[in-house]
DNA sequence: TATGAATGAGCGTTCATTCAT
DNA sequence: AATGAATGAACGCTCATTCAT
């Protein structure tokens, strides 16, 4: 009986998985809003109805995979050996290790950002994903301020807007059209961020 | 004669403008994608039909607008006394110039960004929009280019990689969720990334 | 220019009656609510969308289809030389009036009656059709009350109940298995209703 | 053995029990049309597919529940002492008993109604439940041709009609808007019927 | 040039029903 | 007998686009 329960627990969850993976897909081949649920449980090999059965919409899939990524990120940065570390070594690192599993995702970050643009421009109530990707934000902002009062960044500079600048440059360089890594790009970028926040 | 065309001529104009108006306060209101071009020709008090006279399709709008406001700041960038002043005055002139323009048309800046990933994410023909985007780009390029020639500006970081984090800027305070006006948060930005670029 | 607006209107109005025939005749064979816009658009040969041209919903052909029914009992109803007559033979003309008129349009009573039960068990804002429904209604009581203060009709009973079993004749009738025409269901109905609350 | 074929069958009864008030409870609720069959098992904390092990449809349960109500009157109505009443008293009683279970199941009536209105629209066969529908009328007509044959009631009206009318006045009372309990409603209008069909 | 009624592919979503377990 | 994931036809509805006037 208990296996019974798990043969059919994972049968659904291998259903999700497929699911998901057929909608990255074609949201990397075709953009998010020119993929239809049909597009995706076509590709998925599965009745239209069936995704229903896992998600409640479309942007429920980013939200989704959006949790999973923030957790991996969240994860690493709370292993960090912080006490040993300048506030520079730990934000490059964390900022790297973000870049890394951005990059292996790479093109689902248009889609967060398509998400936010629309939530940011119609007056709606917050959904659920944007406190996710607050979360993003509130990992680079404590290692800023910490920084800050460490007397290693400059403070005429409110910590929200360093980390704004920060969070734009993993969407520039989703974007980018320039003939560099995204990694190489957001490297640049870092280290001119860098000198313009280090005191001294 | 000549007056009928011009007559004529004026009065084409008017309702092309008068679409363009209605589009970007509706566009402001309720989004992009949420504003049907009936919506618009209802706003406009112009029938359905006649949006086809001015325009292929509502991102045509777009283009369009983006258009005028590249050759606004062109304009005032070939009006700047060059030779005078340091890049980095330069730059900053330009830069709060462009900041400027884009914050009175503050809404439409989602709009070109949302354009600028799908045409990013679909490997189709590039669209004449990206081309006068590329515009912005190449005044900011060309000024920070000089810098580094002039010995100003570092060198260990390509000019379009620099290019690239001061537009962005302009795009991550397009949907900033911090309690600041437009130009004061680029403003912090901009002394962030000067202080990251400028040699000593 | 006028006649031009003159034609599209009377093509408007011919694509009105179109569709609301087609409706009527799919409702009367295969019922209202397995009747999809559809079906009618199909009977109607016009596209599918065009029928929210004319209607927001299913709904709101019956809402229209009442109205006129309405204001047409509702003139015969003011025209009547009341004074003169008893307010049994008001009663008598103008239920008999009700009945020749809903019989022309039988087959749309139980579509009332169905939109009536449905506002009726959900607990939403009243829409519109039963506001129009009110007026059948009160027409019969405005009669009944005159009756009850003249004398002629029994005060032991409130004029609504009186009223409400006068309309329930016309359901119940239009629903009747019974081997018997509309208007005879009807008559011999109205006589036991007179006979019960005649005074005398 | 037989003991194990009763536990069976009383647990298939108690499952019977448990979906048919689940369905009860939300058809009350959320009415018929609104409540999905899951909607129904989810709320018997049973399996979807049980439910066709017992029902074949949504409408099934009507019919089940409606049997049940019809027996519940005719075994009272056959319990009647007839001989020592008269008519009148005797269709009062049977009338006014009717009313109490149909108020204690108010709420399935207009069920009936929906179901039995679909009936009569459609030309299909007549489905069982409207078989059982007549269990009622028949009753009640019993009653009234007694009451013909022994001179008590009119007899230019035929039996059938006057059924039809008391019929009516559970439907009308079923869906009233008026400020009126059920029963109270009820009992005006068997007021005027009587007095309506009673001679002298 | 201006019009707006007509269009129909396409959307997201629901849900009664099936069937392997 | 009980399950619930899978199903897909069908729904109401939207909207960019066309074209006869």
């Amino acid at each position: 009986m208990a296996e019974l329960i798990n043969r059919r627990e994972r049968k659904k969850l291998h259903s999700k998985k497929v699911i998901t993976q057929a909608a990255l897909k074609l949201f990397g081949q075709q953009g998010f809003s020119d993929t239809s649920i049909a597009d995706i449980m076509n590709e998925a090999d599965l009745g239209i109805g069936t995704f229903y059965n896992y998600f409640q919409s479309k942007e429920d899939i980013l939200k989704n995979l959006l949790g999973e990524m923030i957790a991996e990120i969240y994860q690493a940065y709370e292993s960090f050996p912080k006490d040993e570390k300048s506030s520079t070594e730990f934000l490059s690192e964390v900022f790297l290790l973000t870049a890394r599993i951005l990059d292996k995702n790479r093109f689902v970050l248009p889609l967060f950002v398509s998400a936010a643009q629309k939530s940011a421009m119609i007056k709606e109530e917050q959904p659920a994903e944007t406190e996710s990707k607050m979360g993003f934000k509130r990992i680079f902002e404590a290692i800023i301020r910490r920084g800050q009062d460490l007397g290693e960044f400059r403070k005429d500079i409110p910590a929200e807007v360093i980390t704004e600048i920060f969070h734009s440059v993993f969407q520039a360089a989703a974007f980018s059209r320039l003939e560099l890594d995204f990694l190489t790009n957001v490297e640049y970028k870092l280290k001119i961020i860098l000198d313009g926040i280090e005191l001294k």
